[in-house]
DNA sequence: GCGGTTTAGTTGAGTGTTCAACTAAGCGCG
DNA sequence: CGCGCTTAGTTGAACACTCAACTAAACCGC
C-alpha cells in the first residue's frame, strides 16, 4: 500500500537532498574557517544581536533557532566558554535564564557577517532567478506549515 | 562593500533554513525511531541496494552519498558492526575496499523503506503543488551547479 | 497553602561528524 | 628500475547533537 515516489519525485528528492547538504556543508565549512564557529552558533549570535538589549530567554532563543532546548543549552555553554555569550538569571521568572550577547561576541559576529553573507549570496541567490527566489520562499513556507500541522 | 540581503532574500533564507532543518530533523527522528539508523546511514544502504551485486567502491559510495571519505569510513565501520554491510578487498585495486550490503542489511532496508517514503511524501510532496515540485527540482539543480562550478 | 502537573533549563552518556595526520598502493617518468 | 606524486582509505581526537533523566520553580485546583 506504500505510495512510492514516482521518477519525477525521486529525482527531485535526491537533488534536493544533495543541494541542501552541499550548501550547508559549504557554509558550515566557510564559517568554521573564517569565524571559528559552526553555522548553528553563528545563528544564535545573530538572533541575540537582533533582540532588544542583546538578550533572550533560552527557550525563546531555541524556538527562534529551530533548536532543541538541549542543543541550545550545550551550544550556549560553549559560547560562554568562548566569551561570546554570557548567562544571566531572569528577573521575572526564577526558573529562567537569559542568554546575553557580549561585546566580544558582537564584535566577532560583525567580523564574520560579511563573509557569510557573501557565501549565502554566491551559493544560493546568485544561482536563482528572482522568480525562483519567490518560489523557494513559498515552498519553504509550505514545508514548515506541513510540519507544524502534523505536530498537533 | 558587502552586498547584504534585501528583505525578500532575508525572509527567503530564513524560511529555507527553517524548513530544511525541520524537515531533516523530522526524517532523521522518524528513521532513528523506526529503523534504528540515522538518515545518512539509510542512504548508504539505499545506494548499495541499487548497485550491481549490492556492492560499491568506498569512494564511489562517498560521492553518491555526497559524503566525505572520512565520514563514510566511520559510517561503514558502524554499519559493519550492525551486520548490515561488510567490507571486502577490491579485486582490481589493492588499495581499494568494496562495501557490500548484506542480506540482513537488505532486509532492514526493505522494512524501513515504506515508513521513510511516507515521511518524505507527507512532509514534502504532499505540501507542494506539482509545479512547485518541478521548480524545487530546478532550484536544487541550480544550487548544485553553482557549488560544483565554484569548486573548480 | 498543599499536592500534582506543567514549564525552564541542565546534564551526561552515547552517537555522529570533522579535520588533520597517517599507511599503503598505483602512477608517471627520467 | 627507482623516485616522487597522487589516490584510496583509515584513524583518533575534538567537537556537536540526541535522548532520557534530572532539578527546580511556576501554575492550578481545591
Amino acid at each position: 500500500m506504500t505510495r512510492w515516489l514516482d521518477d519525477q519525485e525521486q529525482a527531485t528528492w535526491r537533488a534536493f537532498l544533495g543541494a541542501t547538504r552541499a550548501l550547508m556543508d559549504a557554509l558550515d565549512r566557510e564559517l568554521q574557517h573564517e569565524a571559528g564557529m559552526p553555522h548553528a552558533y553563528y545563528e544564535i549570535l545573530v538572533r541575540l544581536s537582533e533582540a532588544p538589549e542583546h538578550n533572550m530567554r533560552m527557550s525563546e532563543l531555541a524556538d527562534a533557532c529551530g533548536s532543541s532546548r538541549s542543543r541550545l543549552s550545550h551550544a550556549v555553554a560553549r559560547l560562554e566558554e568562548s566569551g561570546w555569550v554570557r548567562r544571566q538569571d531572569c528577573p521575572t521568572d526564577r526558573r529562567g535564564q537569559l542568554a546575553v550577547l557580549t561585546d566580544e561576541g558582537m564584535r566577532r559576529l560583525t567580523e564574520a557577517a560579511p563573509g557569510h553573507v557573501e557565501g549565502v549570496r554566491g551559493h544560493l541567490f546568485d544561482q536563482l532567478t528572482p522568480s525562483q527566489v519567490g518560489e523557494l520562499r513559498r515552498i519553504s513556507d509550505a514545508i514548515i506549515g506541513g510540519l507544524k500541522e502534523q505536530r498537533t
